[in-house]
DNA sequence: CTTCAGATGCTCT
DNA sequence: GAGCATCTGAAGA
């Protein structure tokens, strides 16, 4: 299992969010190594994308990390109670980002389910189950993400995405989520989730 | 399973 | 002061 190297984030975002599908998301909180498979991304293409932070190149505090080289956490805060955690993209001074917006757990079930619901794996509904980060507050929560974390490197730190070995799957590609306030932008097909056939107990 | 209201605080104007 | 790259639990079907 190899870590991602800087190159393979200097390119653009939407090719980035495609290939991040499938890889290997590597948190380390409180020593427990934590693995999730990512499975839903988000392209922001920067200061023409109405819908980025930067758009216009707006660059205050919060999105300074956006500026700067690909390959770094971008981690902020909204609706009052909610992490995000995306991707820098491209080089210095090029301000595009993925957002994580899902995962499978893979390895560390039981912290993760302590860091999501104060409980043990095996307590959780099927439903918890299946839901534990499949929106991009609940992986936050997850993997103990916070603006604390805000500009770490994905490269060499507590936060790593590698290869991985993915079972095949297809690609689903639709319009962004929560952005209504981008105009037209909105429509844009930027949003990419992994797709698996699933499995059927009569029509095998 | 689906819909819906409410929570909650940081960020920029 | 307005708005936000969201989640949860309760209630209905």
């Amino acid at each position: 299992m190899n870590v991602l190297g800087r190159d393979f984030y200097l390119r653009d975002a939407k090719t980035v969010a495609k290939e991040l599908l499938g890889k290997r998301l590597v948190r380390v909180a409180d020593s427990v190594v934590l693995t999730m498979e990512i499975s839903e991304t988000e392209a922001y293409l920067g200061v023409d994308d109405p819908a980025c932070h930067c758009f216009g190149g707006r660059r205050t505090p919060r999105t300074e990390t956006m500026f700067g080289l690909g390959g770094h956490a971008y981690i902020y805060f909204v609706y009052g109670m909610h992490h995000m955690l995306n991707v820098v993209t491209g080089g210095e001074g090029d301000p595009c980002a993925v957002l994580i917006r899902g995962g499978l757990p893979l390895e560390g079930h039981d912290k993760m389910c302590q860091l999501r619901f104060q409980k043990e794996w095996e307590a959780l509904k099927p439903a918890q189950k299946r839901s534990l980060a499949d929106g991009p507050g609940k992986l936050a929560k997850a993997l103990s993400l916070t603006r604390a974390d805000n500009g770490l490197d994905l490269t060499a730190s507590d936060l790593l995405i590698c290869d991985g070995e993915p079972e095949p799957f297809t690609i689903t590609v639709t319009p962004r989520i929560g952005i209504d306030y981008a105009g037209e932008a909105a429509s844009w097909p930027l949003n990419f989730k992994l797709c698996r056939a699933r499995q059927s107990r009569t029509n095998p």
